[in-house]
DNA sequence: GTAATAGGTCAAATATATTGACCTGTTGAC
DNA sequence: GTCAACAGGTCAATATATTTGACCTATTAC
């Protein structure tokens, strides 16, 4: 037999992850608009504090982009004053990543919306909701080839 | 106290929102390249598919792009047969959006993917964790104002 | 009869990303 | 020491997306 109760609870799945994706982003994306930067330099900005000192590379590879395509939105970043750069000692071909102060500020002014944005919704939903979240989350993250 | 370890586990959910989301969309985004459609397409085409016989401005506002936005990929699923337009009877201003048979087809092809995806992930998953993933997308959902 | 609505289109501007080609400087293998 | 490989950067051409603004046709509502 035929489960379209299945298949509707599927198409629910698929129509919360685009929505909720956008909810998740709009916030950030508003605040960086307003200093004319958008969801690439919040990803630049993320994932260099994430990994901090890493290359330019390492960030190439956890962005899946062409260097062409990071290039230009991260220059701006470093004119900004935001994220500096300096060579590594061992091998000087490699260039090394981190957010200043300032970039380090806005790095945390924009995750402290999607902190707070996590928060609250964790904290509404049954106790066990965020662990099964994060679980299907990890899940699906580890798919990735 | 600081709560490092809150901060390092609300850092791990940004990240995981960002893969999976990257993921998630991976598989459907390479089918549609080989017919020259795009996320945009996709989209359209889930929506219709959902709200069967809405009209244009639904779409937009389920959307939430301009009307200039959804008109070339709107136009050319219609004009290769994957969307269909009619009239709607009590106000003639308004179209009527419907998957063809070939763009049902097409849908259900690009959404299987994400059916299987999230199928073998709740499978593998606790089995609390689809409800508590629910929850979670649902509330975050519900934030849209 | 006139304003509002649903939808469509042209145009200009902007943004985003890609591929390809080529450059500098550094490292490593031999 | 030479030379290939590598890390990073840049120019150019192209493609694609998306926006705002202006303006158009039908149709409907008052």
């Amino acid at each position: 037999m035929i489960d379209l109760n299945k298949t509707q609870q599927m198409h629910e799945a698929i129509r919360l992850f685009y929505f909720s994706y956008r909810v998740f982003t709009e916030r950030a994306d508003q605040l960086l608009d307003k200093r004319g930067l958008n969801r690439a330099h919040h990803r630049i900005l993320y994932f260099v504090d994430q990994n901090s000192e890493g290359s330019v590379g390492d960030l190439l590879k956890t962005l899946a982009i062409s260097k062409q395509a990071l290039n230009t939105p991260l220059r701006q970043l470093i004119s900004m004053g935001l994220v500096e750069t300096s060579q590594n000692k061992q091998d000087k071909r490699i260039k090394i990543l981190q957010l200043t102060q300032s970039g380090s500020q806005l790095n945390s002014m924009l995750t402290a919306t999607q902190f707070e944005l996590l928060n609250s919704v964790f904290e509404s939903a049954e106790p066990a909701a965020e662990n099964g979240w994060k679980e299907i989350m990890q899940l699906i993250t580890n798919l990735e080839k």
